[in-house]
DNA sequence: ATTATCTATAGATCTATAGATAATGC
DNA sequence: ATTATCTATAGATCTATAGATAATGC
């Protein structure tokens, strides 16, 4: 009757087996909302997606929502954090702001997989406490304090930066030929001035060397 | 066996009672949209939220997928012809581009059901012929082939502004006391800056006063 | 012996249709 | 007589669980 209930770290095989079956499931969750499935595949799908049992989903999970929410919150801590280890050390909030928003376009590039999910996901992920959104007010919200960004309500301006991140992660998924890496760029320089940087300072700031980018 | 299947116009009172059952699906339809029950309502809940016996449905649509699609086209192409007929007579396209989108923001107030319609849909309004997105992207289009705009993708940057938009009528319907109508105009400014405007032109653009506005 | 996975299935829910009922046309 | 609506239901699909099977721990 010991305690050993840790799961993800290899305890032992049994927890490892076990972890692995609930990471297919989080996976193939990942990848119908990325394929636009969204949360309207069955419980069936999913466990086939998954290439496991049908009965076993209930091992993990207790209902689509749960696993879907999980989900989520695993792909947006994952990419979040990424942002945080590349943003490192940078205190200036435009700079920041711009930073974070060229790595998440540049996630069409580097992370494929996460850059589905968001335009699978939509604007939707503005309402989870995880990932780009939290992250990305937080930074508008400091601009706006000090003066960087005059921009009055940053809720409105952050849905419309992330509007602008997903046509680009979208149309970059659909038509790979009609956007290039410098339209990541563009993106950034429109959003800062969206914001109320200068045109120049704007130009500037979104041509700054990145931090490099992990590619798994 | 006359021809007589107008339906919409009322030729008798058969087809009017049938284009009244008709329009509550239709209805029905856009209020589960606009609740976020999006289509994943089942056909009973239709029925029942139109008021109508359950295999009435079939009368009229062969699917649900089917109801939907009519139904946003209905809410689009109405919104759409209100812009056309505010926007009769205006050619300079940032202006055009500006006074359609202080129209759109302003259905948070002149047609709520409008608006939370599209706040149910989210971006994927971006992906149908109908509604402010082609209009939108023609705009967009035509100022930038004249220099007003200086952005190099105009998807891209549509995205952006249906976000901005799709923001502020989202923040204006969970939280109205925290979004004037103001709120839309400087939405409008700060648009036109991300597509390249000038600001003191930017902000001259949001602020001309606006055709009159159709409230019903 | 313990634990997780898998298969099979009962019960619930949903879709699509058939047939009865009600309303209108002529 | 014609047409649309409504009620009832068959068949399909989906969820949740029980019990059998397989893998691991000790």
């Amino acid at each position: 009757m010991a305690v050993q209930t840790n799961g993800a770290l290899g305890a032992n095989r049994l927890d490892r087996r076990k972890a692995h079956t609930r990471q297919a499931l989080v996976d193939a969750a990942v990848g119908l909302i990325a394929d636009g499935r969204g949360d309207r595949a069955s419980i069936q799908e999913i466990t086939e997606a998954a290439d496991i049992g049908f009965g076993s989903f209930y091992n993990h999970f207790d209902s689509k929502e749960q696993l879907f929410e999980t989900a989520s919150e695993e792909v947006l801590e994952c990419w979040g954090q990424m942002i945080d280890r590349a943003c490192a050390g940078i205190s200036d909030s435009a700079k920041l702001f711009a930073v974070s928003l060229r790595i998440s376009g540049r996630l069409a590039w580097t992370h494929p997989e996460i850059a589905r999910f968001l335009t699978g996901a939509g604007l939707k992920i503005l309402d989870l406490p995880y990932g780009l959104a939290p992250r990305a007010l937080r930074d508008i919200q400091a601009g706006q304090a000090v003066g960087q960004f005059t921009i009055s309500n940053a809720e409105i301006a952050l849905s419309a930066v992330s509007g602008g991140l997903l046509g680009l992660l979208r149309l970059r998924e659909r038509h790979p030929e009609r956007v290039e890496e410098s339209a990541v760029d563009e993106l950034a320089e429109a959003s800062l001035r969206l914001l109320g940087v200068r045109a120049p300072e704007a130009k500037r700031l979104a041509r700054l060397p990145l931090p490099p980018i992990e590619t798994w």
